[in-house]
DNA sequence: GGGTAATCTAGAACACGTTCCAGCGTGGCG
DNA sequence: CGCCACGCTGGAACGTGTTCTAGATTACCC
């Protein structure tokens, strides 16, 4: 499940799996320092060694490739996580404690987070896949927090969902500096009260 | 409350006022059909016959521009709700339904929704003011679905919170085609459950 | 009414995302 | 080995948001 970040394209081969990662890699840099702007197509494809062109046939725009670099991410997330799960003996509590380490990690690097959350919620129709698939690894981030022993009940999943929009949109608020980490805590807390209804 | 929408610049003449209308006019127009991308600064400045120098001393950037119109059309929709209020017992209900005949409403112009959303998410920080103005808007509206007789509590506060990041982000799924409008009000109904906890 | 500062106009110019093209390697197949 | 298809390269070119400039117009104050 972690694997096959391109399901329908044919494989690729080893050099051009490099290519991709370094691309990838030129991206999360530039975004590191100077956020979204930083983010020049025609340096991440100077500095990752490659031509524009090239570039554009493995990530067909700016936001879908950053938006490939917020799924990179959000997996590393994840693999961390599920070593390392929070404890606790509420089920809310450990999705909100679970959700505001997330947080901290992206705060690490508050220029990605912009570039990659700019990205994603700039993102048409036409990335509407690649997004679905960052929300996936989001809703999985979630119930693995539930730490859930039976199938989720459909008033779970729904509760899931409202907490993935807050997720979502406070982690906006914040970037755009207008709610403190303190508030989307409280947010996310208040959202993470219709897991034990 | 309804007026001052630039509280710290000088007052505008008539003829002033005129133009900064036509240019919404224009922008709302050009939204309507193709949406964000057909929003384009040279073509409004041309239709509301003004030059491009000037479009942009009214609007620093087209983000400016159509955040500037979203504020106008959730004015309007407050007033048609303050004019005519959604009826029923729950708070909670009453709240989801408002939402959602506005939710309604937007719908009826995909295309300008679509254009006015986009620009809302991808607005950075030299926007937030405004940004920020159209917050307070959504949050006034579901305050007054509300129906308070006494000021509200701190939980009510919360939970407004986490149905705006549910209104806003639930919106942003639907325009970007990843969810039915039958999965908004779900997500909106479940978000207000958290009003009557 | 005259002077002056602010505003508006027309248009050029610039930046960056995106597209396109001609030619060069390269890897696989007869 | 020769050939072909495909991917890669370097670079030009285009579209649109944004900035800038020089001059015309307007608003305001005395």
């Amino acid at each position: 499940m972690t694997t096959s970040p391109r399901p329908t394209a044919p494989p690729l081969t080893e050099r051009q799996e490099a290519r991709r990662r370094r691309i990838l890699h030129t991206a999360a840099q530039l975004a590191s320092r100077g956020g979204f702007e930083a983010v020049q197509m025609r340096e991440v494809a100077e500095l990752a060694g490659v031509a524009l062109g090239t570039l554009y046939r493995y990530f067909p725009s700016k936001v879908h490739l950053l938006v490939a670099t917020m799924q990179d991410q959000l997996q590393l997330f994840q693999e961390q996580t599920r070593k390392h799960p929070v404890e606790g003996d509420d089920p809310g509590a450990r999705v909100a404690d679970t959700l505001m380490r997330t947080f901290r990690g992206l705060q690490r690097e508050p220029q990605l987070a912009e570039a990659m959350v700019r990205a994603l919620t700039f993102a048409d129709r036409s990335v509407s896949a690649e997004v679905d698939q960052v929300s996936r690894i989001t809703g999985q981030l979630i119930l693995d927090a539930m730490g859930l022993t039976e199938p989720p009940t459909r008033e779970q999943l729904a509760a899931v969902r409202v907490i993935e929009h807050t997720w979502h949109s406070a982690l906006v608020t914040w970037l755009s500096g207008r709610a403190s980490i303190a508030q989307v805590r409280i947010d996310l807390e208040t959202a993470c009260k219709l897991l034990t209804l």
